[in-house]
DNA sequence: CTATTCTAGTTAGCTTCCTAACTATAAGCC
DNA sequence: GGCTTATAGTTAGGAAGCTAACTAGAATAG
């Protein structure tokens, strides 16, 4: 499901070109902005197109990717909220998500026993195996993407894309910050 | 609908780690992997959240502005299956886009008189004007998200996005050459 | 000229995300 | 303790993309 966008990358002088008709284009930013939403694209299908050959969706690889690191790192259960908000996605979505990994056996609900308005969410046996067979393809994929870029490069390219995340977290907290981000100011 | 992606970009010294598990796994170029998957994200959303405001999803917007080209550079008219070309998308999806486009007056579809198969869209009025109140606010943002980064780091962006993008269509040639795209060869 | 094949556009049904509303449980106020 | 509020998870219905199958018209083989 590849985002919809141009899959034409507009040459440098037709940008200029059209400066002229909006004076808010800026040339540079926009070459760039367009190159972004393309290679994001890209990166993201070589992701989705590989899962799919393993039954898997993104967001399913996700999920299951989150409790592989749980069960390294930290010892408490996770729950479907806490998934959600990882994940960035709503509670609604996670509920499917983990009905479909259930279903699939990749995954198994257990009631908590203090509170009985939550579950946890654990990775079966099924579920660790099935990573372990994806994980390394994925990762050799990765790598032959990236492979005509020098390690220098690649750390630039991860900088300068830290500078635009940090940005767009500058813009949406002027513009709109959620009222419970500010308990901490 | 933002893609479901991890919001957190785990710490250079974690993926460090977890290539002691996967030997697979490069470092540098999951770092940088991640990171465009994360901007890309967040420059597409940058724009689907503005166009919603004015009661457009990407979708339609990517259609509007290659029509706004066209009336500028070709005479020659658009029709379903090329706009769906250029957007990547399938004939089936062009065709729903049409219909909402068309049912808020912003493109018009004509019958073909030498061809009674084809169509052709053209860019109503109504439609020119919603581009002309759209375009200068989105590429203020673009412009915005794009502030942090001088000139040259644009352009070294660009570059390296380009060489990905290079990349990726080299890495899909190799696999799954279409046969109609050796016609040229 | 007729029959096959190809192409343009549409329709029908699926997937994955969303928001909004609901149920059940926990926590806080009186 | 009993009422209000907040929280975890689910359900129902909608939007936007997809594939597959269909219809109508054009092009080509015989």
């Amino acid at each position: 499901m590849p985002r919809l966008l141009p899959k034409h990358l507009p040459r440098y002088e037709c940008l200029l070109e059209a400066a002229k008709a909006f004076p808010d284009l800026d040339p540079s930013a926009c070459e760039a902005f367009l190159h972004l939403l393309r290679a994001g694209d890209v990166a993201f299908q070589l992701g989705e197109d590989y899962f799919a050959g393993h039954n898997i969706t993104p967001g399913r690889f996700a999920v299951l990717m989150l409790l592989l690191q749980k069960t390294k790192d930290c010892p408490q259960p996770s729950t479907p909220a806490g998934l959600a908000e990882m994940c960035g996605v709503t509670r609604a979505t996670m509920t499917g998500l983990i009905d479909t990994l259930e279903r699939d056996s990749l995954v198994r609900r257990e009631a908590d026993t203090h509170d009985r308005r939550m579950m946890s969410v654990h990775l079966t046996p099924k579920g660790h195996a099935q990573m372990s067979a994806i994980l390394p393809g994925h990762f050799k994929r990765i790598a032959a993407l990236m492979q005509p870029l020098s390690t220098v490069e690649r750390r630039t390219l991860a900088q300068l894309l830290g500078k635009i995340l940090q940005q767009s977290t500058n813009l949406t907290d002027f513009a709109g910050p959620k009222p419970a981000a500010l308990s901490s100011a």
